[in-house]
DNA sequence: ATATCGTTCAAACGAATAATTGAACGATCT
DNA sequence: AGATCGTTCAATTATTCGTTTGAACGATAT
């Protein structure tokens, strides 16, 4: 009988941030800040989306709290405004995907055979860099990279991994990462290199989850910052 | 370049999630049902909206995979599909509290002087249940209590706390929990029996949590089930 | 200053959502 | 069968949301 008023305006503002995730430009959206530091036009163009449109669900994001900006010359940079915004997502992709079959349909029929190939956690991954038998490698886009990446990560862009195979040692084992569970940069990477006759695995996470989790990122150089 | 369209078809489905979230009323009545089953009726009641706007809104969640419903007679009983659903909403909370001073404020304002009552979490209990140095006390309804509670628990609701104080330990420690963190229930019954010379704490969680957290949880007896 | 470029604002329209009402449905009881 | 009670459905209205358009703003650069 207590709780009424306040519950309520609580309620309220929970349902606040819902709202905000409830459209699913503004997930992806979000998706590409959880990178790195994007402008508007930027993530515009990643997301489809008119710049007009970017800027109001943008504005929107950073009303719930969720995105944060700040101008660098005629830009303006969006980021995330707090690492646990991932967290969330991840729980919301977990409740998609527990409940929702179309979406385990999507994941499984799309992202072909995902358990074959045998992802690598986190925890594993940290254990296999120090005793130094893995090389890393991050095959997400040189800018993407550039804003931030893992520790040790070699990197070599999707597009440009059959060029530089060279690089890429034969027998050790490899560990591709890209942005997240539902990029398929790094799931299309590891079928080429096995392809080769590679030793390759994805990594479970991306650095998104990476990051939140607490685990140390190579910071982009403050240039223009 | 590689993944246009099934991400959308992604996106598109934690968004329909998140869309299910976006109502305060919905968050609501997902509290309630964390508490265990309930009908239609019922949690209208609890949530004080009409029984065909409660209706609707159930049916909303059902679509989206966050609550299942089963016949019991008459009623048309409701529950969470998923005790992920709690973690989600935990999540929500979190960032909620984080980003936005407003519910810094409420919460700090209307559930008083939260810091000083020195919290137990889960893991604290469990060791103490465990060497029996602290009794665990429900405040609690009674029928939420009979919809499950936590393993050794003793129930008395707060309303009628001071007229059954005989039933309490006077050393020993007693650890009060209710529905959850936003509830105020534990809050008053912890400084109320501080003020009769009680060595009182509250659990940091509510039942929910704690059964989202695998944690064991007396079931209700499979009555009208 | 003027031009240019990235971003935001304001207005407008169509689409989706919420609450209310009263009727319909389903299960139980007499 | 008929009555009753809890729930759902269907239709309505008010409100909110999403996108587009073109203008306005702010920060360079010439």
């Amino acid at each position: 009988m207590s709780s009424a008023n306040p519950k309520q305006a609580l309620f309220a503002q929970f349902a606040a941030v819902a709202k905000a995730l409830a459209h699913e430009h503004r997930l992806e959206l979000i998706e590409h800040l959880a990178q790195g530091e994007r402008s508007v036009e930027r993530v515009a163009e990643l997301s489809h989306v008119s710049v007009a449109n970017a800027s109001q669900h943008l504005q929107r994001l950073r009303r719930a709290g969720l995105v944060a900006s700040r101008r660098d010359g005629k830009h303006v940079l969006y980021r995330l405004a707090d690492d646990a915004v991932v967290t969330l997502l991840a729980a919301l992709r977990s409740i998609a995907e527990r409940s929702l079959g179309e979406v385990e349909k999507v994941v499984s029929g799309y992202f072909r055979r995902r358990d074959e190939l045998e992802p690598v956690s986190r925890a594993d991954l940290v254990r296999r860099l120090k005793d130094g038998s893995v090389t890393l490698l991050d095959v997400r886009p040189e800018d993407e990279f550039g804003l931030g990446h893992l520790p040790d990560a070699i990197n070599i862009p999707f597009r440009e991994l059959e060029k530089r195979l060279a690089e890429l040692p034969k027998r050790r084992e490899i560990v591709a990462y890209c942005r997240g569970p539902y990029c398929v940069l790094s799931f299309e990477a590891v079928a080429a290199l096995r392809q080769r006759g590679f030793k390759a695995r994805r990594l479970e996470d991306g650095l998104p989850e990476w990051r939140a989790a607490g685990l140390p990122v190579i910071a982009p150089a403050p240039g223009r910052g």
